[in-house]
DNA sequence: TTGTAAGCGTTATCAA
DNA sequence: TTGATAACGCTTACAA
């Protein structure tokens, strides 16, 4: 059934003209007298003519493709896994999404798995922009940046991201928030459970601010209070047991949902009572925080936003014709639901 | 920065070969003496080439590009939202991508709009292979049958599907199974709730799956327990009001786990008692699942095996070079955790 | 207003 | 074993 795919050339011939203006009333170039264009679209119509995209790129130089990369962070993990692991991604996805495809851009996924293996598949797909969710190690970016394309970076607090276009969140406000708010409820010995502190400076930041809070209030954080585990909802289903076991704060701000739930999940499932026992901030507001019970009390960041945002960038950049760095600092706010409660 | 990106031609000039020996060492054609692919690597390394990805397709007349379209079932929706509203898509779409990397594919996610638009966006963006998930209006496949590509539809039992690789669940059998769970703890008044049972055979066969098993129980199902709305936590939630108010069920087989977390959430805030009050079977299940509580009981279907063995499918037609039309049928299983109790 | 033809960066055919 | 060169399907000077 597969008839030969129809060319500009056919669509020329068919219609008495050139290429040349079938091109042209094809990108509205007004050039092209109305009986000629009312020819040509005759013509592209009955041969159901699609322009290739392929050539079109080949020849513009471009690909209308937006690269979305993933942080690998462990060994052996896929982009994929990601999205099966933290709806954030899906979330983050989806906001860059609704812009992109408007502009009529599609958009490739990926993770990072080595700097060369990374920047081959920018160059090789010849990416109109890319942004990149997350850290990576340094030495990606100085093989990025020589790459002529828009980039944004989120949530990456590190010096050298200043040669891009960044958007993230007051992370250190954010858990300032989170900890008042415990605080407020009389929480003294509240612990702070994370990814990684040592390559996420978002973890770090988030940090500071529980420190500030707590400082404040006249409490010393004490080293017990830290629990380090993988941001996953096992991540924190595993480390729950730790703080299950020590016994020794009455409440945890935790540098993500995901973490947060898989805390909360073990907690109830052992007998205990959330907030009852253990008052619970997470941080993103993923949606799954509200299916959950209890609802879960945490630093809302607005993900679909954030995407939306890191889109226009690139949008921006691609309209210019070259790059530019913007910064954009959304702002973190309580969304109180029912896993705290006063001490 | 942006030194000029060097091309095929580059290195055969550095190398003092021409491109056609580039182009054969760079395939593995045979053909190439090892001193002259000795200069071409070296010339390759010197220069930092990277073959372009986009004349390569233009001159090999494919994409690499594999297309997974989600259903748009409702107006203005776009795929992100699916991504964002059920899981499902996410996990399905992360066993894709699991086995198309591997073979050098990138995935594009979309929607089907119109047919049109679809068959559109196939042509020319030239995919390689393209997986449907879920059901769509026949006129598409009419459509898209013409373009020769390898198409996977999961999810669809439509009669013209046969024409095409299909992979799917016996959701009767699902649906069986989990009713049949429910009578084996005593419940006689089993409701169903599900999507659009008209548009959606999956939905009407997990409906089968229901009856047979009430009838066999000697129970007639009733007008009353039918539950419709759209297949998100929201429309679970906005049912459940029904269901509560009705309570002429003490139990309810769900053809969604999203939206039997909907339910449960929604009876959890007003007091009620999962399973205490209402038993709950969801079906898919989905990663939070496991994460709520109570625990959801559901039929799992296994989403990532289905993603991996649609994109094997896709991935043996490219091979064999042309479409073929098997079959795969997953085979769903009991989940039990807390939702479900006896009456 | 229309047409010709030279790219864009590959692959692959055909000679040499 | 190598090398020209014609595709692939489009855009866009440049000419007419």
């Amino acid at each position: 059934m597969a008839e030969k795919k129809a060319t500009i050339r056919d669509v020329a011939k068919k219609a008495g003209v050139s290429v040349a203006s079938v091109s042209y009333t094809l990108n509205g170039i007004d050039k092209v007298s109305p009986e000629t264009k009312e020819r040509i679209f005759r013509a592209i119509e009955e041969l159901n003519y699609k322009p290739s995209l392929t050539a079109q790129c080949l020849s513009k130089g471009d690909s209308k493709l937006i690269g979305i990369s993933l942080p690998i962070t462990e060994k052996g993990d896929i982009p994929g896994m990601l999205l099966e692991n933290n709806p954030f991604f899906g979330e983050f996805i989806s906001g860059v999404e609704s812009v992109t495809r408007k502009a009529g851009y599609d958009i490739l996924i990926s993770g990072v798995e080595t700097n060369e293996h990374y920047s081959d598949w920018v160059m090789r797909r010849k990416l109109d922009g890319i942004i990149m969710v997350g850290a990576y190690p340094k030495s990606i970016f100085e093989e990025i940046k020589t790459i002529d394309v828009p980039i944004v970076l989120t949530d990456t607090y590190e010096d050298y991201a200043s040669d891009f276009h960044r958007v993230m969140v007051e992370d250190e406000k954010g858990g300032y928030m989170a900890v008042k708010h415990l605080l407020e409820l009389g929480h003294r010995r509240i612990g702070y459970v994370t990814g990684s502190i040592d390559n996420s400076l978002v973890n770090y930041n988030r940090y500071s601010g529980y420190r500030k809070a707590l400082l404040e209030a006249g409490i010393t954080p004490e080293r017990e209070w830290f629990f380090e585990e993988h941001v996953t909802f096992d991540g924190g289903y595993a480390i729950a047991k730790d703080i299950m076991e020590k016994q020794n704060v009455t409440a945890v701000f935790v540098a993500a949902d995901i973490m947060a739930i898989g805390i909360i999940k073990y907690f109830l499932e052992r007998g205990k009572n959330v907030p009852g026992d253990i008052s619970v901030v997470g941080f993103d507001d993923i949606k799954i925080g509200q299916y959950m019970m209890p609802g879960l009390t945490t630093i809302r960041q607005d993900i679909i936003m954030k995407g939306r945002v890191s889109a226009e960038m690139i949008m921006k950049d691609i309209g210019l014709g070259r790059r530019t760095n913007d910064s954009f600092i959304l702002s973190p706010s309580l969304v109180i639901r029912d896993s705290t409660s006063a001490l």
